[in-house]
DNA sequence: ACTCATTATTAACCACTGGTCAACAAGGAG
DNA sequence: CTCCTTGTTGACCAGTGGTTAATAATGAGT
């Protein structure tokens, strides 16, 4: 019933997604072909669709580790020993931090509009928003609105946006990152 | 010297410019490709290059268009009957609406990483953030951190962004754009 | 051992893409 | 009637994502 094992040679989707992976940590979805993942696997490309059905369900696999570091970061942020305030600091920064490091696998979670890679990671990214303003929210003293949380939200994600032309890593806006965090909280904490 | 005048059905600069413009409208840059932009003119997409260099710079002229009407609208709010609050609230409005309503054209100017697009959109990005800038200062009474500005701006940016992925003009999102708009004139003004 | 069903792989193929270029048409100047 | 220039064509290149018939490889059942 189970006509062959997978023999030690064989192409599997660890391999498929490591090759990729490998790649996408200095060239963006579009640079990276199912040719170029191939001949570094030293495979046709045909046997690639063998285990994925097409290329964005190989990056949305990657995907999901990224969703999962980012919310990982935040729990982080969150049992960390530091006082509130220092900590919704630390919330935002480690969000713009994990952007701007991370920034072709960022395209793909949040900024690229793509019919196949939509759909995977909506979910994903809605879940992190939800982690996110529950977090904010319970480092507040005072209740904040839905719509303030979401406003900042949509802050640190332009952040990361628009910061990305400029720079190649967290380290090189670093003061920047930590100039709109405080601005963002400024913006939260006032009370009105 | 000039041994041949543009006859009649010849193939000029405008018309490829209208056509890609036409396609535009309800497709993005990546979806229009230089065939089928011939294939509408009814010419091959070898004589495209006669006139443009390559894709890109047919889509920067046309980008120059949106970023001159971005400004206009600024002017325009800045120019209007209203008091210093209400242009400060419309000229946000106005950025957001902008990028709602021209979503293809919005991802090319600001959002896209392309090195064709984005060494020729970059210099007109930035002049219309610079004028985004002085018009935001030039409506608040006291005097307003450039960093804070800036901030604003990112945020504003961050919306169009986001909010692409969930609406298709601005008429859809227009109560979110209002409560967004709202959250950033309190941080701008409130003093700490 | 031999068959048989299953799994995995290859390579040719498809319809596209942006871009190049030799050849050629069309027209004005001398 | 040449010559020179402006435009245009269509074949071509190297590349893309994706499909598929043929085939190699293997384990199970007899």
């Amino acid at each position: 019933m189970s006509p062959r094992k997978p023999s030690t040679k064989d192409l599997t989707k660890e391999m498929i997604i490591n090759e990729a992976h490998k790649q996408f940590i200095t060239k963006d979805f579009q640079q990276i072909s199912m040719r170029s993942i191939a001949k570094e696997l030293g495979c046709s490309h045909g046997a690639i669709y063998y285990h994925f059905k097409n290329k964005a369900e190989i990056f949305y696999a990657i995907l999901s580790d990224y969703f999962s570091e980012l919310n990982n970061t935040l729990d982080e942020n969150m049992n960390g020993p530091d006082d509130h305030n220092t900590k919704l600091l630390n919330v935002f920064v480690g969000y713009m931090a994990f952007g701007l490091n991370n920034q072709s696998q960022y395209e793909l979670m949040f900024i690229i509009r793509d019919s196949e890679i939509d759909g995977l990671s909506q979910e994903a990214a809605n879940h992190s928003y939800e982690k996110f303003a529950q977090s904010v929210q319970s480092l507040s003293k005072a209740e904040l609105l839905i719509s303030d949380i979401h406003s900042t939200f949509i802050a640190l994600h332009g952040f990361v946006a628009h910061y990305r032309h400029y720079v190649k890593n967290y380290e090189e806006a670093k003061e920047a990152v930590d100039v709109h965090a405080k601005f963002l909280i400024k913006a939260l904490t006032l009370r009105e």
